[in-house]
DNA sequence: TCAATCCGAGCGG
DNA sequence: CCGCTCGGATTGA
């Protein structure tokens, strides 16, 4: 494998999920209305991308595996907990808050900052008297969750 | 220092 | 039940 690898991996799903990975890390993941070529140059990059397409299809997928970049440390506290709940399963933004030993708002700001959504799966992270943000859009917060199987109010 | 955040509790209608 | 306010942790400018 060279030094230094630029890959991408594209699946479409209601919109196309797109992730860019850097020297194995994804470094980051976005919705978009336009198809791009997938960039395969690893065999976990391959798995990964095969281990999305089953995502979408709405089979339980674990990536806690995968090797993210998280912007500072404080996300990495916060996203690391995040990672951790099941799929299918929600958990409010105060009980993150509570395992992550800071306040409600502080763990939106770290969702917000969160790069790789889906693969880090900051879309169960709902609020207390709702659904709350995203920063994908809502809409697509609620195609996810839709999509796995989780009651959303 | 300060505004801006994917929140939540508290209070007054 | 609604809307408003404020406490609060964190980030980037």
């Amino acid at each position: 494998m060279p030094t230094r690898t630029r890959e991408r991996i594209c699946v479409s799903w209601h919109l196309n999920f797109v992730a860019e990975i850097n020297n194995g890390v994804v470094e980051r993941s976005f919705f978009s209305r336009y198809e791009v070529e997938p960039v395969i140059h690893s065999d976990n990059t391959e798995k990964l991308m095969r281990e999305l397409e089953k995502y979408f299809k709405g089979k339980k997928v674990d990536f806690r595996h995968v090797p993210v970049k998280y912007p500072t440390h404080f996300c990495e506290r916060v996203l690391e907990i995040v990672r951790e709940i099941p799929f299918g399963k929600t958990a409010t933004y105060s009980e993150v808050a509570v395992k992550a030993g800071t306040s409600p708002r502080a763990v939106g700001v770290a969702l917000k900052m969160n790069p790789v959504p889906v693969i880090v799966p900051c879309h169960r992270v709902v609020s207390k008297g709702g659904i709350g943000g995203y920063s994908e859009g809502v809409e697509i917060k609620k195609r996810l969750l839709e999509l796995e199987g989780a009651g959303v109010y």
